[in-house]
DNA sequence: GCCCCTCCCGGTAACGTTACCATCTTCGTA
DNA sequence: TACGAAGATGGTAACGTTACCGGGAGGGGC
């Protein structure tokens, strides 16, 4: 029977010090990298913290270094999936750097009312971190904007904030790429909700994908990331004369709704049609067929954000001028059923 | 302009002393609600706290009295709204508690290998909190119990661990009461994974009502809650020569699943026929009509399970015999547009 | 009128870490 | 050979909170 020792007596720096043979300091300046210290020295400290398998107490360590840091949170819940792998990486950053999270959720997809928004600010946070698509809703960042704090925002531009994101029109140009290279020349586009930024860019690279093929015919409808919008947008698409053979949707949402639509009509995807999506949630997964889409790094993204916030936190200025305030990361092409070559060229 | 302070400058337990002309200690018994202070006391220090502002100062409490609390979080993905809740009441009672969390996600939906719960492990937690389904895997299960840690399972029995959750049973009793009750006498059940405990629980609940109300007719058919499952079931359950007037499926997933296979067969929802899911999951409002289904507490659950581990860590031992190891919490039926009255009785 | 007991409250010492400055080496160079 | 400079390490004092004890103010019983 394993005794596990039920006192987690907390080893400290103190006894690896000891263990060493050195003072508690320099184990300190090894934690922390300080170069000020002889290798042979730091060898020894590191090998006493394996021996002693030592973790650094995050509380001692930010009661003395920063004061407290305290973010808040904002997000609605454009997708749960998303949520998931965003809260994900926030916690465990946050975690990492001792950081306290305040979360404030909006109500059925909307943003929380601005009262709602100045009662976290009143409630003492430094620093504020955006989910998408928060970042882009006036009303938001203009009570922010007030609030004078820094800010950072996930998945949209922002002139006076920090934002992280992926290349959007990268991201549709990869895609629609993708489609042409898999022989199909009469596409459909499904166009996201206007006021998002993103919805814009995705459309834009392709459009660029289609000019720079020459030949190939492209078709758009209108949507607005829902289910409800890309089956309106699926029907409009497919009653056309002559019918796309591949469909692109903004997201996976509206290219679930034009799987149903497919299904309804009976056409077989991908066999009769192929389809597409962008975000990688859920959704596109528990389809049949799973969805060939876009995925987004979330949960880098939502590390990546928060510690650029915590960094200006700590820096004290909101803006040290036009440095590394945004920053871009890398998408990937998911390939799964959803796609394939049409019927006949 | 508003000059907003940017010096956090943290306003201690110290500066309300001052304050309200009592020492730290005085105001420290408040904050934690001692009953040895006098009522005029209080007062006048929350006074000073209300006045100030004052935030206690997480890190530096729990520097004091719990030496610190490590939490190991083990999720697989089984629905991603599901684990946007869920790490939310988690994140949010940790912060609370200034427990420091660390996240292990199992890839592609499946529980991860022994050897990085081994890993998660040695590397210092007190304690484990499971997420659904992974406390019913005996894999996970048996890894656990032989490093003797406090566990806490979330939505499944534990002999031997703390569990929070919702009664399936009654919920799927309610559900099913509400079908009979809109005037359906032939319905359709469709099974959940059989390795989870809540499948039986939610099929008895069903079963338990179809017997009450005596002239009902109930079929059923197997699934195991992935939407795959569901179009099989689904077809299965409407080629029966009499086929049910409403489908009851044990999840989300798989609601979405008959409402694509009625589609098909251009059968209307709920005019033709009537289709309730369970979990509450994006499903049920990314889908048109919106199912109506039963939605558990999960931050609540979270949060709770959270508290609960925490204490028993604090405690020090295991067991605090049969204690308030299990906590049940209260459902809710959400009645949305896939439920109707049958289209003749 | 004195003693003891209860009720409130304050002082002091931790908790584990890092900032800051002092100290001791070790060289390179005049 | 000596002396300053740079490099490496140690000592001390915080950070904000609570645990633990000690002590003063009332009140009741004899």
């Amino acid at each position: 029977m394993a005794q596990t020792a039920r006192r987690t007596r907390g080893v400290t720096i103190i006894d690896v010090a000891k263990q060493a043979g050195v003072s508690p300091m320099t184990v300190s300046r090894v934690i922390n990298a300080d170069p000020g210290v002889r290798d042979q020295t730091r060898e020894r400290v590191n090998e006493a913290i394996r021996a002693l398998n030592y973790k650094p107490n995050m509380m001692a360590r930010s009661l003395v270094t920063s004061r407290e840091i305290r973010i808040g949170v904002i997000y609605s819940n454009p997708s749960a999936a998303f949520m998931s792998d965003f809260l994900g990486g926030v916690f465990e950053e946050a975690s990492a750097r001792a950081a306290q999270l305040i979360l404030l959720k909006g109500k059925d997809g909307k943003a929380p009312t601005p009262e709602a928004i100045e009662g976290l600010i009143a409630s003492g946070v430094g620093g504020i971190l955006l989910a998408p698509p928060l970042g882009e809703v006036p009303l938001v960042r203009q009570v922010l904007r007030a609030a004078n704090l820094p800010v950072a925002v996930v998945g949209g531009t922002a002139p006076d904030a920090i934002s992280v994101g992926i290349d959007n029109r990268r991201a549709a140009y990869d895609m629609t790429r993708h489609l042409i290279e898999l022989g199909h020349r009469r596409l459909g586009f499904i166009l996201g909700n206007p006021d998002q930024s993103a919805s814009a860019e995705r459309l834009s690279g392709f459009q660029e994908a289609v000019r720079e093929a020459g030949t190939v015919d492209a078709q758009i409808a209108q949507g607005d990331f829902s289910y409800a919008s890309g089956l309106v947008a699926g029907e409009q698409l497919l009653d056309a004369s002559a019918p796309p053979t591949a469909i692109f949707a903004s997201n996976d949402d509206m290219a679930a709704a034009v799987v149903s639509v497919a299904h309804r009509r009976h056409l077989d995807v991908p066999a009769d049609l192929t389809v597409t999506g962008f975000d990688d949630t859920t959704a596109a997964v528990t389809l049949w067929p799973p969805l060939t889409t876009i995925r987004q790094p979330v949960l880098e993204l939502a590390a990546e954000a928060l510690q650029l916030l915590i960094r200006e936190m700590r820096a004290g200025t909101v803006a040290p001028a036009g440095e590394e305030r945004s920053r871009v990361l890398q998408h990937v092409l998911v390939e799964r059923q959803s796609t394939g070559r049409p019927a006949r060229s």
